[in-house]
DNA sequence: CTCGTTGCAAATCGTTTGCATCGTC
DNA sequence: GACGATGCAAACGATTTGCAACGAG
């Protein structure tokens, strides 16, 4: 089962969608993608886009990191890693904890669910925004 | 600094909304809390929904849980816990567990931020559905 | 011809906001 | 009279969907 399901296939349009999440080397949301993708397929809609990141998600070629910030984020990184969001800058990073692998097990053993995937998101005060804020005095 | 700040007051309409969350002990969306709390504020508002749930959670008396799903979901218990979602029923189930704290420790380590909250979401198949999945051979 | 892909615009859905009113101090 | 709390409806932003057109096998 490589590309049989139906007929998918890797159009030009989803191939431009992924080269953009790529390029950012970050973490883009639709729209993000949507300006992006267009430098390279100028006339791709944002359905196309949506569509697109589906299906690459489901190919496994990109992540998507849903936010209670309304957007989604996709992500071209696929190995296992979690997420540190600035609440004073929207400053978003990746960082890999060992220790999360474990809450993973330990979470499936607890609920008695088969974990398909742990995600940890970490909220805080990124560096650059905690020294400004003791240099202004205050938060 | 108890309630002075502008007047800000728990009013019959924003405890009804607590009340409400307290009640169902499990997680409620904005419009699930809404149709609660009509049963004892029926002329209450959506927006007033809203409004007291930021209240409440800006109170320390309410917990949101927000998902990539579009909705958010509030909680009112207040103790440090996760979360795990079963993909094929929808259940979500909160638990415990200790190697979250130690995430939340070294998460801070590598990152330089400063934690304010870890929230770790755990996607899976339930017990249940794991079962019936198995029954009814597939998933 | 058939089926998957696309564009476009309208539709949804959750949440927020603007504005006038109401109640309490 | 002032200010916070509310209701109502319109506004919004993100995502999905309906539908006709397109294109490769």
């Amino acid at each position: 089962m490589s590309q049989m399901a139906g007929t998918l296939s890797m159009t030009p349009r989803r191939r431009a969608v992924l080269e953009a999440v790529r390029d950012s080397k970050g973490h883009l949301s639709a729209s993000d993608i949507w300006e992006r993708a267009r430098s390279m397929e100028p006339k791709i809609s944002f359905a196309t886009v949506y569509n697109a990141v589906h299906y690459l998600c489901n190919a496994g070629l990109l992540l998507e990191i849903p936010f209670g910030d309304g957007a989604s984020l996709y992500d071209a990184r696929m190995d296992r890693h979690d997420h540190a969001v600035c609440t004073d800058c929207g400053l978003l990073i990746d960082f890999h904890s060992d220790v999360a692998d474990t809450v993973a097990v330990e979470a499936a053993r607890i609920t008695g669910f088969e974990a398909a995937e742990v995600r940890i998101v970490l909220t805080g005060v990124c560096p650059k925004c905690r020294a400004a804020s003791l240099n202004g005095r205050v938060a």
